[in-house]
DNA sequence: CTTACTTCCGAAACCGGTTTCGGTTGATTT
DNA sequence: AAATCAACCGAAACCGGTTTCGGAAGTAAG
């Protein structure tokens, strides 16, 4: 910046007041005459003066800023949410003129001590983490650190916290239940590594979804590959190599489902006809895919703006536990799954729905 | 946050020192002993203490922040690069302990007073734009603030400021040779709404890829559409629907492709055989489709990285002007592009390359 | 014409750091 | 032993706001 901005010294010398007085009437206080304070709001505006935001939030004692810690390691998996859930949340802090701050950190041993950092430096007055491990030290420390904090996802005891989190365990004995409706018995999972709360409880949601079905657990049809489209092939790959295979397969992703269908093409098998897949996310680019792939679509528009407006409502004093909300995801049945063992094409077309 | 966070005045009354000889001491100040410098850097460490950030950007004169101004109108069709591109400029940042702001703001009219008021506001010592217009008001506005600011992109007039960008223009010059290459005489051109300057560079680079291959330009080959996958389908429709429809496409973007693609398997014909199509951007998602699209990949991967270490060096006091850098996208044959009214199936899958 | 009470604004402390300046120490020089 | 000087630390101003407090006008009441 050449020229620094023109302060509140300065409206307050161009106008013959002080700087109380100005400060005041800008910000409506009721020992100040209507006349000056309409005269300093004019002349502020012609000025373009805009209160240091440092010198305000210093002043004030709160920082007026959120941080949003953005998973790293997951990388590439994890864009097709982030950029909606800061958008949302962006959203929502605007309306109060607050800040968002993003910070790449996640649960391992050095970024620990970087958010440490960052909350006691005074420099937020909350913050948003996603994707939590089963039981993630982040958690802990924030509590520790009594510092207002949203969790977008659970961890194991979900209890003593603030969550927005979509039912995974739910979703998945709906698939099972969906697949099994459909004559299917073998069904296969494609799982991530259980580190992440979300991706035990899908596998949980997988098990419940049989239990209720009267089906024994076979753990050969258990496979945790890596968390992307290739670790979804590769499992795919060992479920179909089985001596006795799966007739449909439940993915913990869209990401991994996508790969499991390379698995199944690779084997001239058609999704959908001899294995079923379904995957989970919603992703718009599951309609792409060949053929288009039957997903659980969790509602993932609002979630930023939910996580915000609920971060907001516990800065100014909510009880955190008062703010625990689960979505649940429906099926969008798009070509991937189907009746076991049938010929000829699908007879039942006309009940798939389409996402919005 | 419930106790109040330690400071440096309670640093130097546990050390019965003044502030002013802590602060110098933690700052490494050649006026203090070494003895004193261990005994308060020791003592701050074991109480816990991190120096309120507003204060010392105050104090100092620098927000030691920047902001990336999250383009929103586009919506979901930002998402793939949005993620990938604040990590980059996390990580930049990181290393000097700078922090990253994001705001959810593009050139609409509102939100150009909103980042006069980010700037005027002292909160930010310089900030990121994407995906610009021909004519962005957004550079003009920074130019005359006098704010450093980088742009991910470029405006139709690029010289007087810094950028980071893949060049569009040659591209698809490059799709246009391939596809000449493989006999393609009349190609399709899939747009989005040209007030994007990228959508206007793409545009250049197919006009110069026919004339560089003596093609006549035919009005009716080149759609603008919506900017999504449906929007793509729509303009694929129109293309195939004509009297004379061509024998290829290339597509601005790997979503519209995506969408070109249905509007091909909608008329039983496939792409790749029937009709090539080229995207843009080097998805990874493009992989999945069906079949598996042939793109353009840009190295999207060091781009926020890149945008930081050149913002950082322009607020150091850098030329911005010599701050421009020109990638180029390389071409990743999958399975849509193909020679002209082949009847049997492809005879050069061993030259066809994959994404890293 | 006091007295009391508003109304409105200025003075000053404060938020938590950074940085300049000046003054004590102690050791070194003559 | 007095003068010189470097090493080291404290005092105080400053960054740009917010907020409490008190006082000077002006007005109404007695």
């Amino acid at each position: 910046m050449s020229e620094r901005p023109i302060n509140l010294k300065a409206v307050a010398a161009h106008l013959g007041l002080t700087v109380s007085t100005v400060s005041r009437a800008l910000n409506d206080y009721p020992d100040i005459s209507p006349a000056t304070r309409k005269r300093v709001k004019e002349a502020a505006e012609s000025l373009g003066y805009r209160a240091n935001q440092n010198a305000r939030r210093l002043s004030k004692g709160t920082p007026e800023t959120v941080c949003y810690l953005m998973p790293r390691q997951i990388g590439a998996n994890a864009q097709p949410f982030v950029a909606q859930l800061l958008a949302g949340l962006g959203e929502a802090l605007n309306e109060r003129n607050w800040d968002l701050l993003v910070s790449p950190a996640d649960a391992s041993v050095g970024d620990i001590a970087s958010i440490e950092r960052l909350v006691r430096s005074g420099r937020i007055s909350g913050l948003v983490i996603s994707r939590p491990l089963k039981n993630d030290p982040r958690v802990k420390l924030l509590q520790d650190l009594g510092c207002p904090f949203v969790v977008h996802g659970r961890t194991a005891t979900a209890d003593s916290y603030a969550w927005y989190d979509v039912d995974g365990e739910d979703a998945f004995v709906t698939a099972v239940n969906h697949l099994v409706g459909l004559g299917h018995r073998r069904i296969g999972f494609i799982g991530a590594p259980l580190q992440y709360q979300f991706a035990q409880e899908r596998l949980d949601g997988y098990r419940r979804g049989l239990q209720h079905n009267g089906l024994a657990e076979d753990a050969d049809l258990i496979q945790i590959a890596e968390f992307n489209d290739e670790g979804g092939t590769a499992a795919a790959g060992l479920l179909l190599d089985l001596p006795n295979p799966p007739t449909a397969m439940v993915c913990v992703t869209d990401m991994m489902a996508l790969g499991a269908l390379e698995a199944i093409h690779a084997r001239s098998l058609v999704p959908g006809q001899d294995v079923s897949v379904i995957g989970y996310d919603g992703l718009h680019f599951g309609k792409h895919a060949h053929p288009p792939l039957t997903t659980l679509a969790q509602p993932q528009a609002h979630a930023g703006r939910r996580l915000g407006d609920m971060l907001l409502s516990i800065i100014d004093g909510a009880d955190p536990t008062k703010h625990q909300e689960l979505q649940r995801a429906h099926l969008v049945r798009r070509m991937t799954d189907g009746p076991v063992r049938v010929e000829t094409g699908r007879n039942d077309v006309s009940l798939r729905e389409e996402l919005p």
